[in-house]
DNA sequence: CGTACTTTTGAATCGCATCAAATCTGGTGG
DNA sequence: CCACCAGATTTGATGCGATTCAAAAGTACG
């Protein structure tokens, strides 16, 4: 738990980062979480609002038997953002695996969203586009098979049929919510009966 | 396409409608949509905000063969926040059912979030909580097994184990992600094996 | 009273998860 | 540079759970 000194570092692969102005900057705090650790529970009040630079960070709350239920979880980007205006955490905060984490004060962000409206512009959109993503990832979940996930993704998130993946294989099938195996035979299959063309990273509707 | 005249009407059902300032609603229109009727083509120029108050509109795109490809799907609520924003609309926007809009001309809305903080501040917090909500459901939506789709949505929206649906059931297994056949039996499963008590829309996680 | 829709149960089929195992790959340290 | 290791990629076989089709009973509403 320390202040930020190297900001243009942070930066680099966080681009809203960079729409930070000055005095919220100097607020902020870089925490290291180790796995398993328990950030903040259920009830606590909201001091701060949560970017995650690197690990992963979920949100989740139990049943009655202390089974966890997964709330969110995220490997990059805010989280709990809903929380800046609550009275108290609804669920608990916790690291998955080690990770790094970004604290702003709420006050502080609050002002900054007051004060600053080319921050408040960039915080607007990116959260409009957030909706956007997780709207799409929401009907692309509602299909049932693998390779309508697949052709959906593309189209979605892709331009113009193309898509280059960001990230391995078997991490784009957790996020398809399949499991890696068959997104290979999946994959496959399109490749061999041509409505696919796959290249590394690079995969291209055809047909 | 008429000017909105009876705005608390309107608002009945639909909160967020009453934090619009003034100013806002009275650049409002009021407009139906028929089932199948395209509202706006891709490309086109965002000249509103779309809010739905009833019926379905669906953002889609449509692969190289024709085939739709749903990117959102809202039956009440903002549509196409993002598209506020851009220059262009990045897919058509398709009424799938006989539906009733509001339209709020883009540059109006954003007049009324620079000017005004009450409406800005709700704005805010509603984006906040949908995202929370979609990220909720995406989770819900990786789980495999039905029933812990079922328990899963108690524990997300419900309170303390406790949800009393606001849907048919059909409409909620199609939320859900699963045919209603399936819900009828998992409910009927978890019932009987103790762990949920079904009362009319209320259930109740027990055990 | 009739109609449309929801709720419910049954049976057959299909696709995915899972377990297992082999190969490939990138990165690390000797 | 090479040996090595962890993780990603790939293929195979099996079982389970969901989808789907079918049909009946219940329910709301005009």
């Amino acid at each position: 738990m320390k202040p930020v000194l190297e900001w243009d570092a942070l930066a680099r692969g966080h681009a809203i980062l960079a729409a930070i102005p000055l005095s919220l900057r100097q607020a902020a705090l870089q925490c290291p979480a180790a796995r398993g650790a328990v950030l903040f529970r259920r009830g606590a009040r909201p001091k701060y609002v949560l970017y995650v630079l690197s690990g992963e960070i979920r949100l989740s709350r139990h049943t009655a038997e202390g089974q966890p239920v997964i709330l969110q979880r995220r490997s990059g980007g805010f989280i709990a953002e809903a929380s800046m205006e609550s009275k108290t955490y609804h669920c608990d905060i916790v690291a998955a695996e080690d990770s790094e984490l970004l604290l702003f004060p709420s006050a502080a962000f609050r002002h900054a969203l007051d004060d600053d409206s080319a921050f408040r512009a960039v915080w607007l959109s990116a959260l409009a586009r957030e909706i956007r993503r997780l709207r799409a990832q929401n009907e692309r979940l509602h299909l049932h098979k693998a390779s309508d996930r697949v052709l959906h993704y593309i189209e979605a998130e892709g331009q113009g049929g193309v898509v280059t993946l960001t990230q391995t294989r078997k991490a784009w099938a957790a996020e398809l919510g399949i499991s890696h195996e068959v997104l290979y035979r999946t994959l496959a299959r399109l490749e061999s009966s041509g409505a696919l063309a796959v290249a590394g990273k690079t995969l291209t509707r055809t047909g």
